[in-house]
DNA sequence: TGGTTCACG
DNA sequence: GACGTACGTGAACCAG
């Protein structure tokens, strides 16, 4: 039949456009379907033109099968630097078959070959049986199956490709396109190609000598020198190139030409789909059965209608309540696999680990909870006790059988996995086999939504959001003394617990990430926040070895010199008193001994900080001095070697911090449990300390820091040139301030430059900057002004944070983040300057904070494709991380790692200045620096 | 639980 | 003229 005409969608190229083209929607269930709805209606479009002049008589929807192909064999790189892709395009990858079916079209995939190569074999069969074909996608590569009854639709632009197209697009026609794509290459597929030749050159050689390989032959007549070398360094590229980028049309046909014939549109499973999806106004269509084709944004259904754009928003209105009792205990096979299968089905899950310790190291697995819709989730024990004497073990699946099951969802690429703080739970599968992927955390959404206007717990988003406090932990297990473990609690009690918490981490989802687009915060979640959490993963189970024998004998040490301390004090003072008591100091200072001192604070005590007992001392007071050292040694003990060894795992004999990485205004990450980035290094009592903090056996330490960063940052920024030229040069740049303010360089201008330097991030004021360096407030204020008059540029900087702030209410870093500022509009003057001054540091500290949490993501794969398997990142304190190596691998890991630090801004980021790296080593943290 | 102090960047 | 006084953290301790 000569009017047959096959029309071949490329699906998988097409979701990718799709994806980056329209907005991020979800559906009805709360999944990413942006995506799918852009592709629903082209193939309503499509379908409805059956019949029509050119329209389809016959239509496929081809889709990439697996990520390896016969060009894998032929190439190892082939599509290696090709980024995966994004999260909330995963679950749309099942969706787009289940809408192929629903139009009851063929949907056509086979292992190891590419969409593009199946194509290419349906062309060359429809031209033997003397069809014409469209191949619908805009795909470069397969523009080379163009020619005489072979046309391309680009759906979006709503353009045909033909023959004339090509050429005006790539100066060859199709049949040469090959050997331009050859020579050009190709970044995102990792097609070589060859280095320099773009599409203007390589459409000029093959114009002049036909295919790549006459160009080879023909080197000698080249008469670019460049090009000339680069084509023969690089011949044999160019061949493999070429081969790369031949479609292969000699497979047989998945499915006979035959049986691709179009049927015209069955409405009962398009329906069922349309309304699952709850594309409310293709439904229409359907049901009203015309085919007016509109674009796809104005139709969409209203899930995710900003809620600010409706004052009784539809998400809300749609909400079920929250119901204990319709959460489901799973304790059988046939329960477990019908909740796996709505979480494939899904595309998206909520999951929550419960445990037996907050301590996600030595904790054990007790139970899972999932959610896939609103209302509807469910726990699955897995390790509960009884508590021994009015329960027994309740009978639960076996935890190897619900941890195996559970793996097909867990690790599956096309679910994505929910979670609130999910690093916690990444730990506790990790440890158990598992490796998590993909995934969203709720916690980090809100994180990069809303720092400064709430905490990002649980709890407290819960509340926020939807009004709802869910059960507290307490009212579970208790509190203090009475609190037992989650493993001994009544199974229902832990279902409603723990399945609400995966119900409420699901609503959090489906209202926290469409607003990251929507506020622009997609960039520091994608780019900075989200790639962190499993590499902090590592980093808490790699935890650090501390010499136990060494803090043992710190403490010793300290608590002699304490004790003999304490007895000079009291008899200095007259008699025994709590010397760790402000109050009973200050009294016996500044009363019973009568030292000068006054009444400070809300609460009426004496002020007995650093800053005054130093004060004292310096005039000689005895006593004064020795409550110095003791507040030292007793701070380094308590906090440090005592607590410190009571910290080491068992297990594995280290220490395993824990970060939190949603807690800093600034983006900054904290540690707790112990805090291992507040470890002792300005004095050298203390620094006593970090060589308690040693490599393990045949290895050594290495910590990496940055340079000054955020003054580095602060001249980038403010945009200072005589501050960027000193970074530039390598200069000392606390001197050049000094010369700058003072005239001359010497230690004391130099100092005073210093802390000026330092202020100027922190927000100034004459009064603070007066303090600091011991002079009047005129003096401090004239500084304050030349500084300003030397370098405008922080001036303006400062004044333009200041406006921006006011109106906008948040400021951002460099990558993005915000931080929200309430305090900026308050009544208060007090606060409203506290903000002022949070304004003027947040976006340097948290920049900062972006490009070392950069470095940190890349850090492994750097080192891995190093061959540095062994280097291990173990703690980052701000603007250093610490390293676990074997020695023979120091220099290599110390190139890797300058590498990736310097230039962790680059490319989201481009610096007007250098990040410079300072790297040391050692058998332990302290002598490593 | 809040206030104070002090360890770090 | 009064106000409050440098940014960001976490832990230990005391006292109520």
């Amino acid at each position: 039949m000569a009017s047959n005409h096959l029309y071949l969608v490329d699906g998988s190229g097409y979701i990718f456009r799709a994806y980056h083209r329209l907005p991020p929607l979800t559906n009805r269930h709360g999944v990413p379907a942006g995506a799918v709805y852009g592709f629903t209606t082209m193939l309503w479009k499509l379908v409805n033109d059956l019949h029509k002049a050119d329209g389809p008589t016959h239509l496929a929807v081809i889709l990439d099968a697996s990520s390896r192909t016969f060009r894998n064999e032929m190439y190892d790189g082939y599509k290696a630097n090709r980024p995966p892709p994004p999260e909330d395009l995963i679950p749309q990858f099942p969706l787009i078959r289940v809408a192929t079916r629903a139009f009851s079209v063929p949907c056509i995939e086979t292992e190891g070959l590419e969409a593009d190569d199946i194509i290419a074999c349906y062309v060359e069969a429809a031209q033997a049986a003397g069809w014409a074909t469209t191949i619908v996608s805009s795909d470069k590569d397969l523009m080379q199956l163009v020619r005489p009854g072979v046309d391309m639709l680009d759906t979006m632009a709503n353009k045909r490709i033909g023959r004339e197209e090509v050429i005006e697009k790539w100066g060859v026609p199709p049949e040469q396109l090959g050997d331009v794509l050859a020579l050009m290459g190709d970044s995102v597929d990792n097609v070589p190609g060859v280095p320099g030749i773009g599409p203007k050159t390589a459409a000029q050689l093959i114009q002049q000598y036909g295919d790549v390989e006459t160009v080879l032959a023909s080197v000698e007549e080249i008469r670019k020198p460049k090009l000339k070398q680069s084509l023969i360094d690089h011949a044999a590229n160019a061949r493999m190139s070429r081969e790369l980028v031949r479609l292969k049309c000699d497979a047989p046909l998945p499915e006979p030409l035959d049986d691709l014939a179009l049927k015209g549109l069955p409405p009962e499973p398009l329906r069922a789909f349309l309304e699952d999806q709850g594309f409310k106004s293709l439904l229409l269509k359907v049901d009203g059965g015309g085919n007016d084709y509109r674009p796809p944004a104005a139709a969409l259904p209203p899930v995710t209608a900003p809620a600010t754009a409706r004052p009784a928003a539809p998400e809300a209105a749609e909400q079920p309540a929250f119901d204990h009792a319709a959460y489901e205990t799973v304790v059988t096979e046939e329960a477990l696999d019908r909740w796996i299968a709505a979480a494939i089905a899904a595309g998206a899950v909520a999951v929550d680990t419960e445990t037996d310790d907050i301590d996600c190291i030595r904790a054990e697995l007790v139970g899972i909870s999932l959610s896939v819709d609103p209302g509807r989730a469910c726990y699955i024990p897995i390790g509960h006790r009884g508590d021994g004497l009015l329960s027994e073990v309740p009978p639960q699946l076996p935890r190897a059988l619900v941890l195996e099951r559970l793996r097909t969802v867990l690790e599956h690429p096309g679910v994505l996995k929910i979670g609130q703080n999910l690093k916690y739970d990444l730990i506790m599968f990790r440890r158990n086999g598992i490796d998590v992927a993909p995934y969203d955390d709720t916690m980090l959404l809100s994180y990069d939504l809303d720092a400064g206007l709430r905490g990002h717990g649980m709890d407290e988003l819960s509340v926020a959001h939807f009004g709802h406090a869910p059960i507290a932990f307490k009212d579970v297990c208790g509190t203090g003394k009475s609190q037992i473990s989650f493993d001994k609690v009544q199974l229902d009690r832990a279902t409603a617990y723990a399945a609400e918490d995966a119900d409420v981490t699901l609503r959090l989802w489906r209202k926290l990430k469409p607003r990251l687009a929507r506020e622009e915060a997609t960039r520091v979640y994608e780019l900075v926040d989200r790639p962190l959490v499993p590499v902090v993963a590592e980093m808490e189970m790699a935890g650090i070895r501390v010499d136990r024998e060494e803090l043992a004998r710190l403490s010793g040490e300290f608590a002699t010199r304490i004790a003999v301390l304490e007895g000079e004090i009291h008899a200095l003072a007259g008699g025994p008193f709590t010397i760790g008591s402000p109050k009973q100091l200050g009294e016996v200072l500044f009363d019973r001994l009568g030292l000068k001192g006054g009444r400070k604070g809300k609460s009426g005590v004496y002020s007995t900080d650093v800053n005054e007992m130093e004060r004292l001392a310096e005039d000689g007071v005895e006593i004064a001095t020795k409550v110095l050292d003791w507040r030292q040694l007793s701070k380094l003990k308590s906090t440090y070697t005592d607590a410190l060894q009571a910290q080491i795992n068992p297990a594995s004999g280290r220490v395993h911090t824990s970060f939190s990485l949603a807690v800093a205004q600034t983006g900054r990450l904290s540690s707790t449990d112990p805090n291992l980035q507040n470890i002792p290094i300005r004095t050298d009592i203390g620094r006593r300390i970090r060589d308690a903090f040693v490599a393990d056996k045949g290895y050594v330490l290495l910590s990496a820091d940055y340079s000054q960063i955020e003054l580095r940052l602060a001249a980038h920024m403010a945009d200072v040139p005589q501050l960027k030229a000193a970074f530039a040069d390598g200069q000392d740049i606390h001197a050049l301030t000094a010369q700058e303010l003072f005239g001359e360089v010497n230690r004391d201008t130099r100092g005073r430059a210093k802390t000026i330097n330092f202020s100027i991030l922190y927000g100034i004021s004459a009064f603070g900057l007066a303090g600091r360096l011991g002079v009047d407030r005129a003096e401090a204020q004239a500084m304050i002004n030349r500084y300003f008059d030397r370098f405008p540029g922080i001036r303006d900087y400062i004044a333009e944070t200041l406006t921006a702030v006011r109106d906008k209410g948040y400021v951002t870093t460099l990558f993005g983040r915000k931080t929200h500022l309430p305090g900026i509009r308050s009544a208060k003057q007090g606060e409203r300057q506290a903000a002022e001054r949070q304004a003027i540091n947040a976006p340097i500290q948290g920049t900062s904070a972006d490009i070392i949490k950069r470095a940190m993501a890349r850090m492994g794969p750097a080192l891995n494709a190093a061959g540095l398997e062994q280097v291990r990142m173990l703690l980052q304190v701000h603007d250093e991380l610490v390293f676990e190596l074997p020695p023979e691998d120091v220099d290599a890991a110390s190139a890797v790692i300058r590498a990736v630090m310097a230039g962790a801004a680059e490319p989201a980021v481009r610096l007007s200045v250098p990040l410079g790296v300072e790297i040391g080593t050692g058998q332990s943290w302290g002598a490593a620096h």
